[in-house]
DNA sequence: GTTGAGCGTT
């Protein structure tokens, strides 16, 4: 649903989208119409919002006509507070296929940054030393997959969603070895359960002593369930069920 | 009523 495109979204061909983070959930695109049109020709903005609440995901796609104005708007608005909030202007990659785009297109000046760090970063202003450090590998993650689970949860569907995006995380990881076939882990399940300081005699002999349930002592001898055969591993029903066919059902004539 | 380091639909 875009903001301005009521008969749809103008072609992204002809348009270069910004992807602006940091924004406030209640930022509108109204909100950010005349902050990035001031700096240039706006063709559509676009507020991605949850299905289920509705609300703001906290980012939105403006689309401009020129690159060099949208270049001017993330070079200018970067950073900018908008509704008491520091929101980000970077060039926004379209589905998975965008790095198309930006090479026969949109021209990154900095693929690598993703304009990041092409000026000025307000958080690395910062001073994170300690925190950036400490949020760098945990904090971030884990934030982000608590916003995210709110729509892996109830949209488990969408983990398609979650997943690519998490494919654009280094691969540094990814070489570690995280084989989905082979999964090192239930190791210490198993363990755990038979962690008891209880040792095989200690077994038999807490069985027998127990002796709890005497059909448990004795089920070799008298198992609780008389050898009552099964109707399906009864061959007897089978040839019964032959019988009862309509063939040999028909008696008469 | 809230969170947050993230990429979109008619």
């Amino acid at each position: 649903m875009s903001r301005f495109g009521r008969s749809g979204p103008p072609p992204i061909r002809d348009t270069y989208s910004l992807l602006v983070l940091n924004i406030t959930f209640r930022t509108t695109a109204d909100d950010l119409f005349p902050l990035f049109d001031k700096y240039g020709e706006v063709v559509d903005i676009y507020i991605p919002r949850d299905r289920r609440t509705g609300d703001s995901r906290g980012f939105a796609f403006v689309r401009y006509k020129y690159e060099d104005e949208a270049q001017k708007a993330v070079d200018r608005l970067d950073g900018r507070v908008v509704d008491g909030r520091e929101i980000m202007v970077q060039f926004a990659k379209y589905g998975p296929n965008a790095e198309r785009i930006n090479k026969g297109r949109i021209v990154e000046p900095l693929p690598r940054s993703r304009g990041r760090s092409r000026s000025h970063s307000p958080r690395r202003w910062y001073r994170d030393d300690y925190r950036d450090d400490y949020r760098d590998r945990d904090y971030r993650r884990r934030s982000r997959s608590r916003s995210r689970d709110r729509y892996s949860r109830d949209s488990y569907r969408e983990r398609d969603y979650r997943h690519r995006s998490r494919s654009r995380s280094p691969d540094g990881y990814k070489k570690h070895g995280r084989d989905s076939l082979s999964p090192p882990r239930r190791s210490p399940s198993r363990s755990r359960s038979r962690s008891r300081s209880y040792s095989p005699d200690d077994n038999k002999r807490r069985g027998r002593d127990s002796s709890a349930s005497p059909a448990s002592r004795s089920p070799s001898r008298t198992p609780p369930c008389k050898t009552s055969p099964s109707p399906e591993r009864s061959p007897v029903r089978r040839e019964h069920n032959d019988d009862r066919s309509p063939r040999s059902r028909s008696p008469s004539t």
